[in-house]
DNA sequence: ATCTAAAGCGCG
DNA sequence: AAAGCGCGCTTTAGAT
């Protein structure tokens, strides 16, 4: 195998190669084409390699240049490396980066990009443990889902797209760091997935017995729930009510005299009812069982470690969504059973109050930043007299972002206007473009979409001679739907970029720390041991759990505050890389310990 | 028999 | 209280 030269602006693209029959190992064959950006582009040369060539010719470019490695996507790619105990440090995610350019307003040549709508892909979660038996349902699920093309010439056209619409960018600086930091994200999630949440089985056990009562036989009801619901049935006198379905409670519970429009917690927490208390229980407990039950246990958490489906990108705003194991809704009751392996701890840190800091950075809002500098915002608020409560603090901030109208909301937030006029200009103007009809973009250039064709069709529909005042309603109410979507998008995808660019940045700190030896195997192969991890992350310290703005790190104890530090430094970082010396901070709440907080 | 919508609740 | 943003998941009920 001939090495490429190596050189520190070089971009090596990975494709299948055409005929991925090669060897007699269908799908297997890799070709990469190595590419030098300095200048024009210049293809230096390509390498076909083997079946079982890609990790190790990855590792030995990886110590010699770090080069930025081009993938279709990320979770095709990853978790060979991984498993073969190979990192990267850089890469450029072609299908995330699509996504991005696709609708950038500030990408002034964005058409060829656009029209290679193949790129337009669903994100495809890499294949969970290869479990013969289920290889063909995940086969058959995955060919039915669009997926980019992964071969080296649709890779190379589609990158040369995307150079190019970068290159036209009113802002290429922010946009590339946008892309960069949305690949490192592409890079975490399946290095997270790769690792997984170390969780506590006989914890989780121990809660659901706690709250339900042991795990019954079959899809039989927990003992606990059976109790609380016949307390509900003798409170109602109606032995026979159906507490499982909407409807039929809602029948129940009028005929008991209790007078609710729906049965919603909320709601039922207003009556007086000796029902309601036992209801609600019921309720808790129900979710929990159906949610985070046992057979969530099963389906899920496999030698200790839980490893849900991360989807970067997944939500227009640029926040991450989740795709099964609903990595993104684990119950605050639950996070006991999130415990470090032995020797290990669990190093957790929260941004307090992202959003309100990334619009007060991004408006160059002094006196919001001000406000929130060193302690928390929302008494921050009330030091400075703008409102009474830390409360009502947080009402009229998310009121401000929310573009709430009404209620206590609606009353506090003029009060923000006063003291925080360009923070509220700004989320204002989103609004009113958004109501209008218009795109808005994010701090680093992320576009929201273009209303549908059923939006302006409402509007059109309006502004009709023959309107009637329906029209105008309804065409109102979608316009202040629109608005109050940009004026929060603005918001929310900033902070969901300072997220990415604290990931990414915590995540080559982590890469950084020392590693450690692999305990001996006493007996039996303990299992939550370490080794749970994978090759690549049972030495050393590393992420195992991000939402929005709060991160997991699984480190062996003696590098535990060392983490602690690359996490608070990461955040200092980030925060810079996106508002240079705006003087704006983001604190952090950070715990070490053996097992997550319940809160 | 299988798909979709809505309700409801978990997370930020 | 709910309101005002963004999600995923489970269940039931209704539509196909």
């Amino acid at each position: 195998m001939t090495t490429p030269p190596a050189g520190s602006h070089e971009w090596c693209v990975i494709g299948r190669t055409p005929d991925d029959s090669l060897g007699g190992v269908r799908g297997m064959g890799s070709m990469l084409a190595v590419v030098d950006l300095d200048g024009d582009r210049v293809r230096i040369g390509s390498h076909r390699l083997g079946a079982d060539e890609l990790p190790d010719f990855v590792r030995e470019r990886e110590s010699q240049g770090r080069p930025r490695w081009v993938f279709s996507d990320a979770p095709n790619w990853c978790p060979a490396l991984l498993s073969a105990g190979v990192r990267i440090e850089r890469c450029h995610d072609l299908r995330l980066s699509h996504a991005i350019l696709m609708r950038s307003e500030s990408v002034r040549d964005g058409g060829a990009v656009a029209a290679a709508e193949e790129w337009d892909a669903d994100p495809v979660s890499a294949p969970a443990a290869p479990e013969a038996e289920a290889l063909f349902d995940v086969t058959e699920r995955r060919s039915r889902i669009k997926q980019v093309p992964h071969d080296i010439d649709s890779a190379l056209a589609e990158f040369d797209r995307q150079s190019a619409a970068l290159a036209s960018a009113a802002d290429p600086g922010r946009l590339r760091l946008l892309l960069a930091a949305e690949s490192a994200g592409g890079l975490v999630a399946a290095e997270m997935q790769a690792a997984g949440v170390p969780w506590d089985v006989e914890e989780h056990d121990r809660i659901l017995a706690e709250e339900l009562g042991p795990r019954p036989a079959g899809d039989a009801k927990p003992e606990k729930m059976l109790a609380v619901a016949e307390q509900v049935r003798t409170a109602l006198d109606d032995p026979r009510a159906n507490l499982d379905s909407h409807v039929k409670l809602l029948h129940s519970l009028h005929a008991a005299g209790i007078n609710v429009a729906s049965t919603s917690k909320w709601e039922l927490q207003e009556s007086e009812h000796p029902a309601i208390a036992p209801l609600l229980e019921y309720k808790k407990q129900a979710r929990l069982l159906s949610a985070n039950g046992w057979a969530w246990l099963d389906e899920w958490v496999d030698e200790g470690r839980y490893r849900p489906v991360y989807v970067p990108g997944g939500v227009v705003t640029g926040r991450w969504a989740a795709s099964g194991g609903g990595a993104l809704q684990i119950p605050r009751q639950l996070r006991p059973a999130l415990r470090a392996d032995p020797g290990w701890r669990l190093v957790s840190a929260d941004v307090a109050q992202l959003e309100p800091r990334a619009l007060a950075a991004m408006a160059g809002d002094r006196a919001m930043a001000e406000a929130g500098r060193g302690r928390d915002l929302y008494s921050g608020l009330v030091d400075e007299g703008i409102v009474a409560t830390r409360q009502e603090a947080k009402i009229a901030v998310l009121g401000a972002m929310y573009g709430s109208t009404t209620g206590d909301s609606g009353r506090l937030v003029p009060r923000l206007r006063a003291s925080f006029p360009a923070a509220m200009s700004l989320v204002d103007s989103a609004a009113e473009v958004g109501s209008n009809g218009g795109v808005v973009s994010t701090w680093l250039g992320r576009t929201s979409p273009v209303p549908g064709e059923g939006w302006s069709r409402v509007q059109r529909a309006a502004n009709r001679f023959d309107a009637t005042s329906a029209d105008e309603n309804r065409a109102r109410r979608a316009a202040g739907d629109q608005g109050r979507f940009t004026r929060n998008f603005v918001v929310q995808g900033t902070a969901a970029e300072w997220a990415l660019a604290w990931l990414a940045d915590l995540r080559l700190r982590l890469a950084r720390l020392p590693a450690v030896d692999l305990p001996t195997v006493e007996g039996e192969p303990g299992t939550t041991s370490a080794t749970a991890s994978g090759p690549v992350f049972s030495r050393q310290a590393h992420l195992v759990f991000f939402l929005h703005d709060e991160v997991i790190v699984h480190s062996p104890a003696q590098h535990a505050e060392a983490a602690a530090a690359a996490i608070r430094e990461a955040a200092a970082s980030a925060g810079k890389l996106l508002f240079g010396n705006a003087p704006v901070d983001f604190p952090l709440e950070l715990t070490i310990s053996e097992r997550a907080e319940k809160d």
